[in-house]
DNA sequence: CGGAAGATTGAGAGTTCTCAATGCCTGTGG
DNA sequence: CCACAGGCATTGAGAACTCTCAATCTTCCG
């Protein structure tokens, strides 16, 4: 199988030979991480891009009264900050969910590939799905109700690790316990739960041992108003990126 | 008073004279737009990039039920689509709410530009700035209630314009219906309206003919939970970025 | 077996929404 | 100059959704 990291890459066009061979180079710095640790902090001025290679971790954000938003949830093939050098400090935490595998990249090493125009435009492409994402995330939390948010979200995940193959069917791990869902999509783990439970009862889905298993995915998009456009997700030739707009 | 195009380029870093003079040849093709018409829509491939000279847009985006979500507000000197080229089609619309002078630069002139490595630079600095909005946007809409949400949605606007010159004090235009601003903040027009009234009462800030009148920006600030720093705004002498973290 | 973390369920409270009526302001036509 | 229509803002009242608090249950692990 194709690494998740190509297939998400190979997402803006096929990546020639050598380029391939510069971005393998890459993965040299791979460091391992338990659960519910944090990768970098609000504040920090990070001096390596991470690279998810193996594993959930997110984007949060602490308000002063303690409470948390997770605005991205990142799995392999993600960039956790591409270019985020350019800044001074970080605006926001990373912080693992599941046990992770990430790779450091130095920031030098960083600039030099990019000037491979394959590469950059590759990278381009992600940044720009990843705020596509952002925006989805808006619509999702100011448009739709707990039922359709989780359900929309999971559709999403679902989508997204399809894409890098990490989803055949309609089924795939989520490590997340419904106090991390409730973080993301602004809402109580007790309403979570729920949801969770409507969701079940309606024969949409079951959530158990850590898995989603959506039963019938083209139903499930139907009802919570999902279309992946915004994903960006083009079949190329010989990529692993098939999975595509129409269900499971 | 330095345009706002140039004001927001220079939060990266001064610009040479050399590439200020050829971002200044872009400026050719401008256009007038009266409010409430689509710039782009949905579903479009556009063939230009747009940059915003005067007046206030929006993206947005549609659901099926008809409501309607506002995701960004783009105001003088926001790029509306830097690279969306690289898409087959727009993910969602973009929109003028007031009157607007837009420029449009043609895909192939943004090209040849982006080679220069000081304005390549500038624009990864304001698509950064854009992904930190949108998150900043998330936390809003899924960890505030709607007092606060109002509250930090003028503060950001506020430091945004002071950025680029077009809030002198704690004043500045804001040319939305209350329809709008429930939009963006996924609530009813109905309680937006409540919500001023009630920051109305509480003399923080007035909001009459189109205009925000915010009487003390610390305490407001304080009480929505408003840090700035994610707009990444610094200091660079001889730049208008002066306005900055303190209040007015 | 005991303890801890997470999930589930119930009941009441609070926030925001919906529906409906009224008021205000502006531009137009008589 | 006045009357009126249309768009927007305001206010009230009841409904709906989500939250908070609290208790119970399950699972996992030492």
């Amino acid at each position: 199988m194709m690494s998740p990291f190509f297939a998400k890459l190979n997402s803006a066009g096929e990546m020639p030979e050598d380029d391939r061979a510069l971005l393998e180079a890459l993965l040299g710095d791979v460091r391992s991480f338990a659960p519910r640790r944090d990768v970098i902090r609000e504040g920090d001025r990070p001096d390596h891009v991470h690279l998810m290679l193996e594993g959930w971790s997110c984007r949060y954000k602490i308000l002063n009264e303690g409470t948390r938003q997770i605005t991205a949830f990142l799995v392999p093939g993600d960039f956790c900050d591409t270019h985020i050098t350019l800044f001074d400090e970080m605006d926001h935490s990373i912080g693992t969910l599941s046990d992770c595998r990430i790779a450091f990249i130095a920031r030098d090493k960083m600039a030099e590939i990019i000037e491979r125009p394959h590469i950059a435009r590759a990278l381009w492409w992600a940044s720009l799905v990843d705020e596509a994402v952002l925006r989805a995330w808006i619509v999702n939390l100011g448009r739709r109700d707990a039922f359709e948010r989780i359900g929309h979200l999971i559709c999403e995940m679902h989508a997204r690790l399809r894409n890098v193959g990490l989803a055949p069917e309609g089924a795939f791990e989520l490590p997340l316990t419904q106090e991390e869902l409730g973080d993301a999509l602004g809402l109580t783990p007790i309403h979570i739960s729920r949801m969770l439970k409507r969701l079940r009862d309606e024969k949409l889905l079951t959530f158990k041992n850590q898995r989603i298993v959506i039963a019938d995915v083209a139903r499930l998009r139907e009802l919570v108003g999902f279309d992946p456009n915004y994903l960006h997700l083009k079949q190329h030739k010989g990529s692993a990126a098939k999975a595509e707009g129409e269900g499971a």
